[in-house]
DNA sequence: ATTTTCAATGTAAACGTTTCCATTCTTGAT
DNA sequence: ATCAAGAATGGAAACGTTTACATTGAAAAT
């Protein structure tokens, strides 16, 4: 590979010059400038990223890093090419690292972040208490938070109106004739869960109904607990008439129970879950739910990135955006 | 950010001391790399990976880039989990980039990728003719296939036998009665969308029924093609009895519109789908796929990369995975 | 007692950039 | 004609590692 040493020598430059061609940086001759580019373009050079990060990190060194709980989730998916779209136009990279919830796993990808000495950071921390990235963020890495929050930590934040999109889902429900109304829920440490926990419980309490723990299970946000669950759900003395599941993963697990049941959807049991997928109308019937504009939570969150990244005194922003309620046939 | 000079210094040591023990290479006295390991702890030391590749081409420097055309299709989030247990395992960081199917961003992703100077790469490539990814391999990138080839190239392989996967999934259509069997092909760009197409009409002929090109339609191999193709399908005059859809996508599309037509599944409409998928179940009715090993695909292809990265003269292989028909509800 | 050997450590160059500072050269003002 | 200013360029240090080579010192061999 082509160096800038062999271009500066083959235009009878300094490394210099053809440094300040590349970086547009002050002052250099046209016909300079001409020659150096002529023989860039016929040494093919290509500047080498990694020298350029070592020697200096006041440079955008155009690397962000992005951190997702889950990859398996297709609500991540939807936020990764947001974010993608927004840094690949800005000519960003992006190094990807799904910790699958393992919180020691997170922790090794934080610091194999730090040490690639990345422009910024997007995570959906494990917890709102996540000490590492606290660290990271007060040593001044530009981070944005998605999804979940820091909690006493200056970063951006992009999420949504989970204790209103759950509130709708079960108001949606309620006043669409079902009573016994259950709720899988997801790990009880992501505090999108609880809020989402919370919704179905003021829901059903603006609509006059009680608040019954035993149509309320808990698990750790996976499609197996979505299948678990499920199944312990029906399996109670008077099984609900409804579910309210938490998140995309249980929703297919839940469904998959109620499949294996040949229970009739909604006239045997209705569901309606958090999050929407693009392939929600695949589903039979097609499965009303709390759509998280995902793409745009992400698209978002790397633009206030590379805003943040360029101007690193800018204040913080809360960015809250809407759930909406996608009514189809499972309700 | 403490570096090796620094830790060398409170060591009372040389840095190339430090580096040894670091990298565990030669002879260091037990009492000095005590001193070292304290130093390192007291500091909270952590080797900076940037400087270290700047530094060796030749040395391992923990990066391995991956690259898919589509992290939307579930298929390469299971292969991408299954890279990542491997490498995570091995010390290695995924750099992770999806071109989705656009070939000029598949271009800036392999330009970056190289610029990164990374250890090697896990590529599921545009075509199987991709200059810019044979150019690397000749430059003695370390890189291997997945899902796809690249033809006249030495580099590892590991597919499914998209043949015989796509075959056994028709054959087994028509022994089920099925005659009017349709197909929704996928790019016909993608080698893996030329075989299963392949399979699906030698399976036709050997059963003795007539290959038709009216019951064939090819598309982008995304969802929304399965939407529209599977909507000409239902609207010609003597509409299909089953479908064969070419892939995870197609075939959620296609069951979008067989929904909206409001079609019994299997008794109006039979289909089948290449790719499973963890919620197969929560399809109503049940999906019957054929099923990729996708996961191992990920995993094999991971070792293969860092056996070569290791050894970068063993000579290569191809690895072909089985495809196994999942026989469910849906035909 | 002298030489040989080898383990333990240090010195310094190299990787490919960016950037501060110095130098040269041109141009316009005095 | 002299000088100041500023444009264009070059020289060299720095970023944090690895590693070839040199040095030291002590044990082993003569």
């Amino acid at each position: 590979m082509a160096s800038m040493n062999d271009v500066a020598k083959k235009a009878g430059v300094s490394v210099a010059t053809v440094s300040r061609v590349l970086n547009k940086s002050s002052n250099v001759n046209d016909s300079t400038r001409a020659k150096i580019l002529k023989a860039i373009k016929e040494l093919n050079y290509q500047p080498n990223r990694v020298a350029k990060r070592l020697r200096s990190r006041s440079v955008s060194s155009n690397l962000i890093g992005v951190l997702v709980p889950d990859i398996q989730n297709p609500f991540y998916v939807d936020v990764l090419r947001g974010i993608e779209d927004v840094t690949a136009s800005n000519n960003y990279a992006i190094i990807m690292c799904n910790f699958g919830q393992d919180i020691e796993r997170e922790k090794i990808y934080l610091e194999v972040l730090q040490s690639e000495s990345i422009d910024g950071l997007i995570a959906a921390p494990a917890s709102e208490e996540d000490l590492e990235l606290k660290k990271m963020v007060n040593n001044g890495l530009p981070v944005v938070c998605v999804d979940r929050g820091l909690k006493n930590s200056d970063v951006d934040v992009v999420l949504v109106d989970n204790y209103d999109g759950a509130f709708k889902a079960v108001d949606h429900l309620v006043k669409s004739g079902y009573h016994r109304i259950a709720h899988i829920s997801g790990l009880p440490t992501i505090p999108s869960s609880r809020r989402r926990l919370r919704g179905y419980r003021d829901a059903l309490i603006h609509n006059g109904l009680q608040y019954d723990p035993n149509l309320v299970k808990s698990g750790d946000s996976s499609h197996i607990s979505g299948i678990e669950l499920c199944e312990e759900l029906l399996n109670i003395p008077e099984p609900p008439d409804a579910i309210f599941t938490g998140n995309n993963l249980i929703t297919l697990g839940a469904l998959e129970t109620i499949h294996k049941h040949e229970l009739s959807i909604p006239s045997e049991i209705a569901i309606v879950g958090f999050d929407d997928m693009y392939w929600s109308n695949s589903l039979n019937p097609p499965l009303t739910a709390v759509r998280q504009p995902a793409y745009e939570i992400g698209k978002r969150a790397g633009e206030l990135l590379i805003q943040r990244i360029n101007d690193p005194s800018r204040e913080c922003i809360q960015m809250i955006l809407n759930a909406e309620l996608k009514i189809r046939k499972s309700s």
